[in-house]
RNA sequence: UGCCCGCUGGUCAAAUUGGUUAAGACGUAGCCCUCUCAAGGCUAAGUUACGGGUUCGAUCCCCGUGCGGGUGACCA
């Protein structure tokens, strides 16, 4: 069944895929699949001095790898293109002009500067900052000649829209309920055309969404005191406005305010925690439980099932607090799940960037890396924490610290490492299975058992008190180091 | 200062639109499992911001107070 649900992310590319915009974009692809509807991507550009280089490539590239997919945007084009603002100049030049002709937006030559000043001035005598019709009181053709000198001065102007005076703006908002506001409270006529020729952000929206045939539109609550412009430009030009939904912001823990990019506290883009070593799934599953609840009792989802279960209803209205334990718990439960290549694929660029690994190793020395991976990923909240556990089976562990040398003080650690020491030298071939079953026999055979028979070993071979499953470490040292650590574990004990 | 919004444990939150012992998850603490750390299992502590109404009965409806947030650009 074919429907006309459309809705649209809208990034400006001013910077990387910042966590609230991830969001936005995520809840917006909720919506659109749930009701099997279009999502598309437009590019918002017109601010020409803040765009980098790289914003789009980069917005597009995360968005990827959280596993997004879309119908229309600036890569893959579509039936309502161009998808960047800054390539649809005559389009909104067309409708500049059309509410230039009908009187419902002006020529305004004010300059900044001078809107600075009254601004202050503004301030100082308590009223909020606003602008004040620059032609108040003047007839039609003293507009007109005030215009003419502007222009024979070399001014040039902004284009402002006229705000209707004494009219309320008022929309079902779909997740904060009735919102209403009265015109006046807007801020005065407001630009929608810069001198540089670029429509502003307000503008440019509602012609986009308009000509896009954008039903649906879920933004941050930061949006909502543009909402009554947007509807006033709708009413001028005669067109229905789509569905508005302002989701509540995300809020940093400590601080308490929204995520700024400023605020370094947080980890705040997408493309960080992918630099972690964080799942794109476990990202998801985390960023959708900001703001928005399932059902019953779990928490844990595929973009799939969110997708199923998706009820724009059950948006939340207060502000979530971004909290980085719970994205840990979330990531170790995907991590867990996923497969060791997988995240050897993902710990590789830290492996190589730690020396722990050579970008030319030989197929045995990787699948041994891939088996230390396998064992360790269950401990880790992150892939690139694996380096830490990693790092003493490559680079030999450090000497044996207070807390081991207690496990090795009681008489019968040496008679279980010398019986350790002896069973594994004369083993052909040593792996996990085989290590598990000498200690069981060392057991057998001297009764010693328990943290008396496994903590020398540990703490002989690996130097450690705390570790995995101690076969398995065993077996990632190798026949040959284990033997070596063992006699020098057993000199030791026995020069005291 | 204007306008708009929100307020359930430390955090995220549920509660078939007034009736529950006020779910669940993270975190915290304890216990179990265990060679250790994790993981896992079990248990515990902890909440309807405050004050008034309306009602037989308010987390839910109304009013006020408080606290918090958003916005007030030729940014988006």
């Amino acid at each position: 069944m074919a429907n006309n649900i459309r809705v649209r992310y809208a990034p400006s590319p001013t910077g990387h895929l910042h966590i609230g915009n991830a969001r936005t974009a995520l809840f917006n692809y909720l919506f659109a699949r749930h009701y099997k509807g279009k999502f598309i991507i437009r590019i918002e550009d017109t601010d020409t001095k803040r765009n980098i280089a790289d914003g789009e490539r980069s917005q597009l590239d995360n968005l990827k790898w959280m596993g997004l997919d879309w119908d229309e945007g600036p890569d893959i084009g579509g039936d309502y293109g161009p998808y960047r603002q800054s390539e649809r100049k005559d389009i909104y030049q067309k409708y500049i002009d059309e509410l230039l002709e009908k009187g419902l937006a002006y020529k305004s030559y004010e300059t900044e500067e001078e809107l600075q000043a009254k601004r202050e001035e503004q301030r100082a005598t308590h009223q909020m900052p606003h602008y004040v019709y620059e032609y108040a009181g003047m007839s039609e053709d003293e507009i007109k000649k005030s215009q003419a000198e502007a222009e024979a001065k070399g001014l040039k102007p902004v284009v402002r829209f006229r705000v209707p005076v004494g009219k309320t703006y008022e929309w079902d908002d779909m997740v904060k309920g009735h919102l209403s506001f009265e015109s006046k409270t807007v801020g005065g006529d407001f630009v929608i055309q810069k001198r540089d020729g670029m429509p502003t952000y307000n503008f440019a929206v509602v012609i986009d969404d308009h000509l896009m045939k954008i039903s649906h539109v879920f933004r941050g609550d930061d949006h909502v005191s543009n909402t009554p412009k947007q509807l006033m430009i709708y009413e001028a030009l005669g067109w229905q406005p789509p569905k508005f939904g302002h989701m509540a912001l995300i809020i940093n823990n400590e601080t308490g305010k929204k995520l700024s990019k400023r605020d370094e506290s947080v980890l705040q883009f997408i493309e960080q925690y992918r630099d972690l070593g964080y799942l794109p799934e476990a990202m998801n599953n985390f960023i959708i439980l900001l703001g928005w609840s399932p059902k019953g009792e779990d928490e844990i989802y595929s973009l799939k099932q969110f997708v199923k279960m998706y009820d724009e209803k059950r948006l939340s209205k207060s502000p979530a607090a971004f909290d980085r334990k719970k994205l840990a718990w979330i990531n170790n439960q995907y991590m867990k799940n996923v497969d060791a290549d997988r995240v050897f694929d993902i710990a590789m660029p830290q492996l190589l960037e730690a020396g722990l690994i050579d970008k030319h190793a030989d197929a045995e020395k990787m699948e041994w890396m891939r088996r230390c991976v396998e064992l360790f990923k269950r401990e880790i909240s992150y892939a690139h924490q694996i380096i830490d556990y990693v790092k003493p089976f490559v680079k030999g562990p450090k000497d044996i610290d207070e807390a081991g040398q207690k496990e090795l003080a009681d008489p019968s650690a040496i008679t279980v490492l010398s019986e350790f020491r002896k069973r594994i030298a004369a083993l052909d071939y040593m792996d996990a299975t085989n290590v598990l079953r000498t200690i069981k026999s060392i057991q057998k055979d001297t009764g010693i058992r328990g943290r008396k028979l496994w903590m020398p070993i540990r703490v002989a071979v690996t130097h450690e008190t705390v570790g995995p499953e101690l076969p398995e470490s065993v077996e990632l040292f190798g026949q040959e180091t284990t033997l070596k650590h063992l006699d020098a574990a057993i000199d030791m004990l026995k020069n005291k």
